[in-house]
DNA sequence: AATGAATGAGGATTCATTCAT
DNA sequence: AATGAATGAATCCTCATTCAT
């Protein structure tokens, strides 16, 4: 293995621990010595790969993002009836939260103050990237799918509905099988856009 | 005025200074200094009301569910029709943020890592108060008008979509108004639930 | 004694302190906990008086600066002469720095790589303030009692030679009264070395 | 060229390299990776040539000192009149700081508050190379051709009156040649600033 | 009751130095 | 000899909380 590969092995170790730390105690009551000693590296050997702390979180939104993103990508990209893109999208974020529940609180609750708000890139970024799903409605609703709505209103909606039962998930102690929730989610957010006769 | 009234007038006149910093830079980026200033107080006088910072902060969480739990009580006790029922809380809960809007930050998106967690108290509590909702929706299911599902779901699944059209509304600068899209909210979610013959 | 007398004692026991340690060990040896120890004080407190390191340093620099200012402002005003004012000059500034000679190190040595160097500080702020000196110079010289020089290169040799004397009044371990040599800086800086039949 | 001049060639280039970034950012201010970047080897690299940043940077100082020592032993050896070898000291001392300029922070100015002054080792070290400067006043004085004085006194006086033109010049942004003021500081030291008729 | 000066634990960050490769 | 990743001691500064007045 090569010195750069090294270093990328490292870093991913950095993020990972880190993660986890960040996701329990949040932003504020995370420090870095704690990181450090999870990680069984030196506070300084962080500052090796991280400009600071805010950048050190900032990169594990960014990662969680980019991991989410890509497997959306992915998996949505040979499916093209809208009902079935939609229902397949909704499996993949309740299952990539349910894999990856530290990056909730991450990603989506952690409000750290700093420069970058987490909650706004979130919900800017990760929108930016599925204008596609926008598209998607736009098309749904030409086609006589779906109902006349502002297609940000109804992403807004859904989303929300993920986390509403994303939220419950996790306050009941994670016992239950997250993406069974999945048909659920679909049903009630679908059978509210689909059009009626 | 009697004295306990005084004391009480004080009370409220730190919770709303502090709700409206902890509303804007958050938790841990407030600090009691900004406080006793913005309410013309010393430092120390904050400490005379309320326990610690901990103790404050959540002072306004509690003051801020127990308004809009009242604001519920007192609106939705005349009401029996079920579906008229849901219309009036999604309106009175959208109301009450684009009022409060600071209220959002604090109950639903704070998460300060403290020994409560504000977000879990929200979900908890609120739903404790409203646990009457739940009732609703048992009865909505059993007198036919709503699908068969989970309540719980139901519920989470409604405030995540209340949420979801909140943060669309922050996030665009609160530039329209917010109550407008309760009919939006009931649409999505009623007539997904609504069972069709 | 009202408030604002004693946090003015306190200001000046800190800068005292600091003066002497910052005089000993130079800036960067110093640190802010010797500080507040040597000052009998928390460390927080010195952030009560001061913005930080560098503003306490630079706020010794300032009072040092400016009590040799007043000094002389104080005892040159009434001399007219100006052999004699240079002489008197002279004892001052030597005097001066044999009652706070921790300040030669403060004042003139120490370049501690802040925003403000504060070796220019001396030189600009010093002369800026004794721009007369010069105005001095340029009637002693058209008065015909000096020769015919620029008076910067005379006042700066002036200053050199003095800086010399105390830095060799230092190096011995100040076993000797510094001003007794004000005499022969005179001398030199007036006659020079050479021996006149 | 055989290793161990590799090995001294080497030095010299880390030495170089560290004067200018020390002269100008001083000691403190200037950090080992600096060095090793401006020098193109790592950071371990200098130490294989140094002990330490200290040792590092007294070497410098020894250098620069070792430097125009061998220049003034080298210049004056053949001169044998007083004045005349006190005007070429006085000349090769200010050329070699308008060549040298960095090393005037760096030897004269700098007080990096180590174990070893460096201030003091300059006084102490060059005039202990120097003693016979003293000895030539001595000279001086018995043949009449000087003021009875003490040597010390008159060196200190001569080197102090030196630092405050090259003072001058470095605030002045070195917009002139220092060498041309040679003699002016000779006239003033020598015959001093009074107007003789 | 009110004040605000004082406290000091806590935490981020830097950087000289080491050492395995 | 050379490297540069890793270390961790050192240090500045913040801010919740206390308490004498």
């Amino acid at each position: 293995m090569d010195k750069s590969k090294i270093k990328g092995k490292r870093r991913k170790q950095i993020l990972k621990v880190a993660a986890e730390i960040f996701g329990k105690r949040g932003y504020w009551k995370t420090d870095m010595e704690s990181i450090a000693k999870k990680a069984n590296i030196a506070k300084g050997t962080i500052y090796l790969y991280f400009k600071n702390k805010e950048d050190l979180f900032l990169s594990i939104v960014d990662s969680g993002l980019t991991a989410l993103s890509e497997k959306m990508e992915e998996e949505l990209s040979g499916i093209k009836d809208f009902l079935k893109k939609l229902k397949r999208s909704i499996q993949i974020y309740l299952e990539f939260f349910e894999k990856n529940f530290v990056y909730f609180n991450i990603i989506i609750q952690e409000n750290p103050g700093l420069g970058v708000k987490v909650g706004e890139k979130f919900w800017k970024e990760f929108f930016e990237k599925f204008r596609k799903i926008e598209e998607d409605f736009r098309k749904g609703i030409s086609s006589g799918i779906i109902k006349s709505l502002s297609p940000k209103d109804a992403i807004f909606s859904l989303i929300g509905t993920l986390h509403g039962i994303i939220h419950q998930w996790i306050l009941s102690g994670r016992r239950y099988s997250l993406k069974r929730k999945a048909n659920i989610v679909f049903e009630i957010f679908v059978n509210g856009i689909r059009r009626r006769k």
